[in-house]
DNA sequence: ATGGCGGCTCGCAGCCGA
């Protein structure tokens, strides 16, 4: 039997106006199956859906002007996506634009794969309004997946966490203790994602290399590497079994205008 | 402890990110 090979980027482009030339790039040089990115910074109507089709993608979309946006690109020559669904849908009303889901049908494979593209909030501040907003997102994110999912379902949940999962993803625990994106109820939040079923890739494949893939645009922080592990790659169990190989572009940060993010890179190997 | 860098907006200053 052939083995069906599914490559998955998770990417916080920081402004996809500002990093539309080397999206495309990467999009040549990977051509990965799926690109998931986050922080847009513009609306539907900024997207630059033509130049992503030049480049032989799809793009499912959820923009909002100025903040956040998220997006799931997937190949023209693939099947497009069976559904699409846009925030939790849980009747809360919020207006930001953090989280977009949809599933496609993938030859060879008797499960379709569902792939998620999640921008959780930043939180700002230990205990402020909106560190209490990250972690109730959290708890929809987790309820989000009870209601549609199964743990026995091919789910990719990848994007950027904001939550640096322990202190070996962090470049100065002693520093970032129990600061925005590694006190305990963050971790605690992610946690309870995680439960659902969900497997850290990056984690599970090796669990002694830092895997940071965001470094501050002050400070000098990317020569010296002081960097955190926030974007990650989730994948279900049976998903995860066949996952290959994780790798975090590190190229991708140096150079003229980078994000402050790299992109992280999955294979899996589905039977 | 602060500010630094980058990108955004009813923009030339302030907000937000992580």
């Amino acid at each position: 039997m052939t083995k069906q090979s599914i490559k998955i980027v998770t990417w916080n482009v920081n402004s996809v106006s500002q990093r539309l030339d080397r999206m495309l790039a990467l999009l040549d040089r990977e051509a990965p199956d799926f690109l998931c990115l986050q922080e847009l910074k513009g609306d539907d109507g900024k997207f630059p859906a033509e130049a992503v089709a030049g480049a032989g993608y799809r793009a499912e979309v959820f923009g909002q002007k100025g903040y956040n946006g998220v997006a799931i690109l997937s190949r023209m020559d693939a099947s497009p996506a069976v559904t699409v669904t846009r925030n939790f849908e849980d009747g809360v009303d919020d207006p930001a634009a953090r989280f977009i889901a949809a599933t496609y049908e993938i030859p060879g494979s008797a499960k379709p794969l569902t792939v998620m593209s999640a921008y959780v909030p930043n939180g700002q501040s230990v205990g402020s309004e909106k560190y209490i907003y990250k972690l109730e997102w959290f708890q929809r994110l987790r309820k989000y997946l009870d209601a549609h999912h199964k743990t026995t379902d091919l789910v990719a949940l990848v994007g950027d966490f904001n939550v640096a999962p322990a202190d070996i993803d962090v470049y100065d625990p002693v520093a970032w203790r129990e600061h925005i994106h590694t006190s305990t109820r963050e971790r605690q939040g992610l946690h309870q994602v995680a439960t659902f079923g969900l497997v850290d890739t990056w984690r599970h494949l090796y669990p002694d290399e830092p895997g940071y893939s965001w470094w501050d645009y002050r400070q000098l922080s990317f020569p010296q590497n002081k960097g955190l592990r926030i974007d990650l790659i989730y994948a279900t169990v049976p998903l995860a079994g066949t996952c290959t190989e994780v790798r975090v572009d590190r190229n991708e940060r140096k150079g003229e205008k980078p994000s402050d993010h790299a992109p992280v890179i999955a294979t899996f190997d589905l039977a």
